[in-house]
RNA sequence: GGGCGAGUGGCGGAACUGGCAGACGCGGGGGACUUAAAAUCCCCUCCCCGUUCGGGGGUCCGGGUUCGAUUCCCGGCUCGCCCA
């Protein structure tokens, strides 16, 4: 031990002093970590692994800004002090570069997309290293990468070989004007987002993912993980699970039969008229005559809708008579059928009967249509306004009296008996739409033959490489841009070598990112997507770090991805991240979103020139808990950057000397340093880097006013700033004479003899006010204060000829005596 | 309309399980150093009254439980997110 200080003071005669300066420091300890390779996982198979993730990023065109860099930051915290607390820890980064944002960047700016891409994750890459982030680069990819698609291509491929991938027609949004179909997203208001156009919802055949097949297990799977609840309740919301029965109704003067869902068979006798969506397949059928013309004027308004907007606050208030009854099953009363478009096709049957005295929205289209209302259950008043709750069924017939859930039950069987219904479970969840009609994606590795069957791909045929194409702009006509690609386009059926052609759709931009987690246990395996053994190691992600954006679409998508994945055997667990985190929006200094809109985005690059990755780390986990939304200051963004400067004026003198370290440490500094041991270790392990700085900043406090600065201080204090900030812990440990990376030195212990404090000062009140403090002995008897505290000429002072009610005592707190 | 979450100094935020409200940082004020400035270091900084001492009020508003409430319960207001 002692010969190693001596050599490390005389390496220090060699080492030039200079102020703190993080523009020297942080890149040159970047390169010493990148060339000795120091991030690598899995070299060490003894220890307990840790899998730590960030949500993909997508490298859009205008490259990362300090919130992301907020995100980024928090996991490789949790990475760097995993490390040393003992773990191998697997913490990864790629890219998810297809999707519509590349390619409509590609668009406007007339670059290809290929190209748009590799800048931009050249950009992205460049930002991230600048930020000293401890990512395993070895593992690196994007999911444009064929090396990868070729295994989204293997997932689909053996999604259709389980029948969970079928084709369909399926609602889509079609611009007329842009000659595209368009992502939800890319709608706003029943408008192209660019360009404002009309767009129309109109059928088209595309590939679907069965996700509903998984809708059960998708719900329990919510019970076993660590998510923040409202992620929980968003996706349980989404999946929509709800028991009702469907009943067949028939149609007055016709052959036709109407299906129809409800939750609530108990209300049937209540049932006083029908509502079908505008795009029900009846709706053509039973329309008569005199009340054609005008149903199909509203089928054309609502076709312009999108279902956000049909759903939304003016649900109810449309909708128009067809002319046609339907039979309640129940009572043979005529049901007028009305068409109205907050009913939508897609959920249950796209038709519903609607028991006004019971339900608020029916009961409001009943008032708006003048249609009656008939009470079913008793508890309210229906002429008011609907009654959703318990009570004793009436003018119900055979049901009389039963209440709600015993009404159900018996509707439902007699239902059945009569082969007039059955009771069901139905999900809001819809199947996955697997396609756009887009260039920059995956191909869909599948080939129809002349008569249009579908045949899939071997898997030796993958990955089926996506065409360069020159020209990648949507065709106008609502196929695929691939459909240019004619000789990559028109190809053999695999199975019998006749003439057939490729697939023009593409796969969605959330195909690449549904089981990328996987892929990056195993980035390089070229015989199957990954390797059992490793994937047991690694599965699940430990900790899974991102924006709440991504609450239901890409979690559901990827939990299901896991499931089907784990039902296969290739993956070992069927829920992918054991616990999520998500981290809030860093605001603008002037509160606002950050936006180019608004000219406050922060570009982290800039912040690194300035004050340094290390002062941008620590501000951003400074700035408050990391789910909440805080605004960016500069100000708070210097304080980090001092607090730095401190750290370092601890070793280094004014003359920027090192200073003598050879001191003895005194009790207070062991103290100090234990306790900021116990809360660094307690903090971080919590994702509490806010707080956990604070005590780091009052260490740092404490020990400039110290007359010595004792290296056995010193030194454990370096290993818990080194999660925090990185590059000056690394070059202060080298400084204290180390010569070897301080990344997987241990983290420091806190002993309980410096936590254990043997004398409190604990405040006296009186009726709950303080009146006095006293100094005692921690572990001090409730005798003992009592006889102290009463003695005290101050408490004497407040307590005169007043009696003692009650005397509290909450040891090693605090004192209130209760007097009157 | 329903569900969930939040509301604490001029600002970001802290407060373990009901036990000293405002840690830490920003901003502001004062001082030291300097020819001067910057940087740095030290002190003060929730509000009101009074000279330090001290007293009163105070965690969105109104009630409740409790010796004691930022924390728990009931009602209301405002904001955010999700669903409708």
């Amino acid at each position: 031990m002692e010969s190693f200080r001596d050599s490390s003071k005389a390496r220090l005669f060699q080492v030039k002093m200079m102020p703190y300066s993080p523009q020297e420091i942080e890149p040159r300890w970047q390169a010493h970590w990148q060339e000795n390779d120091l991030f690598r996982a899995g070299d060490r198979n003894e220890l307990p692994k840790y899998y730590v993730l960030d949500m993909f990023p997508y490298p859009s065109g205008s490259g990362l800004h300090v919130g992301h860099t907020e995100g980024y930051t928090a996991s490789d915290i949790v990475a760097r002090y995993k490390r040393m607390k003992g773990f191998d820890v697997l913490h990864p980064m790629g890219y998810d570069a297809f999707g519509l944002p590349a390619e409509q960047y590609a668009i406007e700016k007339g670059v290809h997309p290929e190209n748009s891409t590799r800048e931009n994750i050249e950009m992205f890459s460049r930002q991230l290293q600048a930020m000293g982030y401890s990512y395993d680069w070895d593992r690196e990819f994007s999911t444009c990468d064929p090396s990868y698609y070729h295994w989204t291509q293997w997932i689909f491929l053996k999604l259709v070989e389980h029948d969970l991938a079928y084709q369909e027609e399926a609602m889509v949004n079609w611009c007329p004007a842009l000659g595209t179909v368009l992502a939800n997203d890319e709608v706003i208001d029943g408008k192209s987002e660019r360009g404002g156009h009309e767009v129309v919802r109109q059928p088209m055949k595309q590939w679907m993912l069965r996700i509903t097949a998984y809708a059960d297990r998708l719900l329990a799977g919510l019970d076993e993980v660590d998510f923040p609840e409202s992620i929980k309740s968003m996706q349980r919301d989404r999946i929509g699970r709800s028991e009702g029965a469907d009943a067949t109704f028939e149609i007055e003067g016709s052959e036709l039969t109407i299906e129809v869902f409800t939750t609530r068979p108990d209300t049937l006798f209540g049932a006083t008229f029908c509502v079908l969506s505008p795009e029900h397949l009846l709706v053509n059928e039973v329309t008569s005559a005199d009340y054609r013309e005008t149903v199909d004027a509203y089928r054309e308004e609502a076709a312009r809708k999108s279902d956000i907007e049909r759903s939304g606050t003016d649900a109810g208030k449309t909708g128009v008579f067809t002319g046609a009854y339907a039979l309640n099953p129940v009572n043979g009363d005529r049901m007028p059928i009305w068409i109205a478009d907050y009913v939508l096709m897609g959920y249950g049957t796209g038709a519903i009967m609607c028991v006004p005295g019971h339900d608020q929205r029916d009961w409001d289209f009943a008032k708006r249509f003048d249609l009656p209302i008939t009470e079913v259950v008793s508890g309210g008043d229906v002429q008011v306004e609907a009654y959703s709750g318990d009570g004793q069924l009436v003018n119900s017939g055979f049901l009389n009296g039963f209440n709600k859930s015993e009404a159900i039950t018996k509707m439902i069987s007699w239902l059945e008996d009569r082969d007039l219904g059955k009771g069901i479970v139905r999900y809001r969840l819809r199947d996955w739409i697997f396609a756009r009609q887009r260039y920059w994606g995956e191909p869909v590795p599948v080939v129809y033959d002349e008569n249009g069957e579908v045949h899939p791909l071997p898997e030796s045929a993958l990955p089926l490489e996506l065409p360069h194409l020159e020209d990648f702009a949507p065709t106008g006509t609502g196929k695929s841009p691939l459909a240019r690609a004619t000789d990559w386009a028109s190809t053999e059926v695999p199975t019998t070598g006749a003439p057939g052609s490729r697939e023009l759709d593409t796969m969605p931009g959330s195909a690449g990112s549904s089981a990328y987690f996987l892929r990056f246990i195993d980035p390089k395996n070229n015989t199957t997507l990954v390797d059992p053994e490793k994937a047991k190691r690694w599965m699940p992600v430990d900790l899974y770090l991102g924006g709440a954006e991504h609450a239901v679409g890409h979690l559901l998508y990827s939990r299901f991805w896991t499931k089907f994945l784990f039902d296969l055997g290739v993956c070992p667990v069927d829920e992918p991240y054991a616990k999520l985190v998500n981290q809030g929006m860093i605001l603008g200094e002037d509160h606002r979103k950050m936006s180019k809109r608004f000219g406050n985005v922060v570009d982290p690059l800039d912040v690194i020139s300035d004050q340094g990755a290390d002062a941008l780390r620590v501000y951003e986990m400074f700035m408050g808990p990391m789910e909440a939304d805080k605004p960016w200051s500069t100000g708070g963004l210097m304080g980090a950057r001092r607090f730095l400067d401190r750290v370092w004026r601890l070793f280094f003198d004014e003359d920027d000397q090192l200073r003598d370290l050879e001191a003895k440490p005194n009790d207070d500094q062991m103290r100090l340093l234990h306790r900021t041991i116990s809360k660094v270790d307690s903090d971080t392990e919590s994702l509490s880097f806010n707080t956990a700085i604070s005590q780091m900043m009052t260490f740092v406090n404490e020990m400039t006013a110290s007359e010595s600065r004792p290296r056995d201080i010193l030194e454990p204090f370096c290993l818990l700033l080194a999660s925090y900030a990185p590059h000056l812990a690394e070059e202060l440990w080298q400084v204290l004479g180390h010569d070897h990376s301080m990344l997987w030195e241990s983290f420091p212990q806190a002993e309980e003899q410096w936590l254990a404090v043997s004398k409190v000062e604990v405040p006296v009140q009186i009726n709950g006010k303080v009146r006095t403090r006293m100094e005692v002995e921690a572990e001090i008897s409730e005798e003992q204060i009592r006889e102290l505290v009463l003695a005290d000429e101050r408490v004497q002072e407040y307590t005169e000829g007043k009696d003692l009610v009650k005397f509290v005592w909450i040891p090693g707190r605090m004192v209130n005596l209760v007097v009157k």
